[in-house]
DNA sequence: TAGTTAGTGGGGAAAAGTGGGGAAAAGTGG
DNA sequence: CCACTTTTCCCCACTTTTCCCCACTAACTA
């Protein structure tokens, strides 16, 4: 299960170098094979190829008369890169997500259960200080609400 | 079930050694593996990590298309570090987490029941004055007022 | 008062993150 | 189909962080 905040640097090529601890893990699950998509909140998600293939097949079966599900479909699925871990541990962010999500230098990776974020620090920082000052202004749901931890 | 409040000091490196009385315990339930992560108050969380994936695993049943379901898991799985008691009984506090609490020297760690809270010194000694004067200005909650202690 | 235990501080080896040279592969244009 | 440019990837070197270990001081106990 990927947890945790990482500040990293992409290199001059636009490589992101993968925290050790999450290295041998994804070769166990996955190869090292990985799936890059974009995101609604201007991030790169990042699965571990099998991970990703369940979430196409649920993709796939959706609705193409509904506008929302159609949407969906595109973004995730229209972007989706294949890429894998190389030698030294490594995974190179093609251009074109890159510069979606305004990836260039300081970045952050963010273990979310089965895959993982990647937002540029800024845009990560400030997302976050506008949810903690702005409080609850999202949809409501009743299993939030209820929640202890 | 952890109690009380604990006045410590992080070291140059930003190390918290953790007091005796909890070691012992901790070692017993969770090996010494512990989970850090952050709360809305600006203070960390650190479960031990039996009791933390069972935090995860409500999380990860969340919805991923309702917005305050996907800023709550980003908060806690997204902040969340295992790290484990060293030789000396201490534990290291990821900079970033350190820096999101604004913790540098005196820090507090507060019991709280299956789970502990560290936060800055002043900021708590501001958190609790406020709470005392300010009164009562959170959300309502049937059971609260129900509650008799 | 001496001995023991807890909290604090820091040196130094090992591991992880960062940066870039250069060969191989892929893409582009004539 | 070939030549040239760009991208990808392997490898090595440098810097920073992490972690193991030991030492010092303050407090409590006997």
């Amino acid at each position: 299960m990927f947890r945790g905040i990482n500040p990293l640097s992409l290199d001059g090529k636009g490589r992101l170098a993968v925290p050790t601890k999450y290295r041998q893990p994804l070769l166990d699950t996955a190869g090292g094979q990985l799936v890059l998509t974009i995101d609604r909140d201007r991030c790169l998600l990042l699965y571990p190829l099998p991970v990703w293939e369940s979430v196409e097949r649920q993709l796939i079966q959706l609705s193409s008369t509904n506008s929302r599900a159609r949407a969906l479909k595109r973004l995730l699925l229209g972007h989706a890169e294949e890429c894998a871990l190389d030698a030294s541990g490594r995974i190179l962010l093609p251009a074109p997500l890159r510069e979606f999500a305004n990836l260039e230098k300081r970045v952050v990776l963010v273990g979310q259960g089965n895959k993982f974020e990647i937002w540029n620090e800024q845009a990560w920082n400030d997302w976050r200080e506008a949810l903690l000052k702005g409080g609850d202004d999202g949809e409501s749901l009743p299993e939030l609400d209820a929640l202890a931890f």
